[in-house]
DNA sequence: CTGTTAGCGCATTCAC
DNA sequence: GTGAATGCGCTAACAG
């Protein structure tokens, strides 16, 4: 029943070699004779040897550099949830001794991204954990990460043409459908629905919420409610030109009875709705933020859809350990979160620590 | 920047005695004088130390012996995923040697449940994880393990008057509130609610959804809908008999817009209406199980309320290896799992294997 | 009661 | 290229 743990030393026994010529294999450091090399694999394959990673950590005693860049946030907001589940993850694994560095970049502005992913070489790190918003940008990094033979891997979304070790993310178009799924029961079938997409400078759309708006419309187009959706603006840095903009909008679109918002600002429309006595209309948003809590709590906002930022971080920063420290791919490919429903009744219970 | 560790070497040094002694201390293993306690305390209160799991891991040799107690269930049921959670976590701490031996019983049967706890103290374990169902009966097999000095806990809920070290669970009650909220909302306050009961041997109802049905009612008192809802009962052993029963109620109450089963078992009131052709009733239930999972896929339930069950097994286990090797409670005292609302469109990303 | 000693499984020198 | 030797932080067994 209990199978007997095999360690290093029974397989260099089994294979006729010493335990160091089994780790040097087994980490992929070189310096091995085909022959020894051969002989090892044979028994690894035939037994099922698993690393103790207990051992490894206290043994190894080398620290390693990691760079984290990311868009800079306040406390409360999306990413510095990524950034919470990251120095979690150091505490966790304290054993292993690892010093991250960062550089963060204003998300809004593509030189001060630049400038952020310049600074990484200069680190000379030896792994990059990415949170990245412009493409092309990210590419160019990416590209030179390669060449450097650091390896990298993104949280939060996925960018094409690059080659990270593991992706965290979510699937937006998806969650993007499930709004619409959401809204539209929850609005009853009756009315209409409006999506109210955030300004950004530089005419710019995220490509999150543009996927998400690919999935909302997906949704609204299978239930055949497509010709009831209604669409305005508003503006993120600039709140106080929204209010008049809305009332104006909620006034003249009498029948609205849901709102979708794509990205983590619901929070702006719901107070403003509040604020004015409005309190028919289903809004829903994307993230736990503090002040998307809020308005959960207050019940301005009826839904928020989550993607576990902290478990992100956490895994980020977990992955890149084993890949360091086993020197290969320890995941598939990509890692998809769940899409969490978080409502009044079930917020506090998504609020309190992930740990393991 | 780096706070240095300090190990417990240090911690020797700093108070004047050996290593031996302040491990001694660390695990309350006694044999040890007041003056060098007091020694080591007054340092310990200084630094923040903090044991390397690792090292402790490896350096311990014992094997633990736990037994588990829960309801038994067919793969791909609520229980399954508890023990899938508690196989995972001995896999993963597989350093640690532990032994685990199963004590099941049927939770519609209170004989069953009486007759698996009789049997706990037999095996004579070290620690012991319970599920419990059936309230009086784990009253007394705590105090029973509570008189042996046997350290237990519970998964997937609590039960009063006994002194688990901690408990991994979830707020029924809330669970049930939010059941009732979600409902409300997606039959839009229109027609009437039914709750469907399942039967029991013994005549005992489980606590956990006794306490999900006052969550339930207590919301739609709030919602002033308390009038609106109806009651019927389901047999679980004996499903055949429940078709003309149940169709028997659809028809003899046609205002029915929606259907909450307090328990895992909404696929068998789904199927029965799915196979009658009746689709206009919204139904909730709860849990990740197999066949729920499909009623949810072809449309027949709409939502399933989840409380990470494997999370709960793993974590059942950690916690209890922390006790058994640090000899004191690691964990503050309950700890309540998220409330996850799953729908067709975010099903496929809780099915991924859920790792630390 | 206490200090010392000998490992635990593995990673990393360092001679050979 | 390779094996033996050393140490990581901690636990356990033993001699005092």
């Amino acid at each position: 029943m209990v199978r007997q743990k095999i360690k290093i030393k029974d397989i260099a026994k089994m294979a006729g070699v010493s335990a160091g010529t089994v780790d040097r294999i087994l980490h992929n450091r070189g310096n091995v004779s085909p022959a020894s090399r051969e002989a090892v694999e044979k028994v690894l394959n035939k037994v099922n040897y698993k690393f103790n990673l207990h051992a490894s950590a206290i043994s190894c005693r080398k620290t390693f550099k990691i760079t984290v860049c990311t868009p800079i946030a306040s406390p409360g907001e999306y990413w510095s949830s990524i950034l919470a589940g990251i120095e979690h993850a150091i505490e966790e694994f304290s054993d292993i001794s690892i010093s991250c560095n960062y550089a963060f970049y204003n998300q809004y502005d593509i030189y001060s991204c630049k400038s952020a992913y310049n600074s990484i070489l200069a680190q000379a790190p030896q792994a990059v954990i990415i949170g990245p918003t412009f493409i092309h940008e990210t590419q160019e990094i990416c590209s030179k990460l390669d060449a450097a033979n650091i390896p990298y891997l993104f949280v939060d979304s996925i960018i094409e043409e690059t080659r990270p070790i593991t992706t965290f993310t979510t699937d937006h178009y998806a969650s993007g459908f499930l709004l619409g799924r959401l809204l539209h029961s929850l609005c009853g079938g009756e009315g209409s629905i409006a999506i109210f997409r955030a300004l950004r400078t530089g005419n710019e759309r995220a490509s999150t919420s543009l996927e998400r708006r690919r999935g909302f419309m997906d949704y609204m187009i299978r239930a055949k409610f497509n010709h009831r959706i209604k669409e305005s603006t508003f503006s993120v840095l600039t709140p106080e030109e929204n209010e008049k903009e809305i009332l104006n909008f909620i006034q003249n679109n009498p029948d609205i009875q849901g709102i979708a918002i794509m990205n983590s600002r619901g929070y702006i429309i719901a107070d403003i709705l509040r604020n004015h006595g409005i309190n028919h209309i289903q809004i829903i948003s994307f993230d736990l933020t503090s002040n998307n809590i809020r308005c959960i709590e207050n019940g301005s906002i009826t839904a928020l859809l989550c993607q576990r930022p902290e478990l992100q971080g956490f895994n980020a920063i977990k992955a890149m350990i084993q890949y360091l420290l086993y020197n290969r791919n320890v995941t598939e490919t990509h890692h998809m979160m769940p899409i969490d429903i978080i409502m009044k009744e079930n917020l506090p219970y998504y609020q309190e620590d992930k740990t393991i």
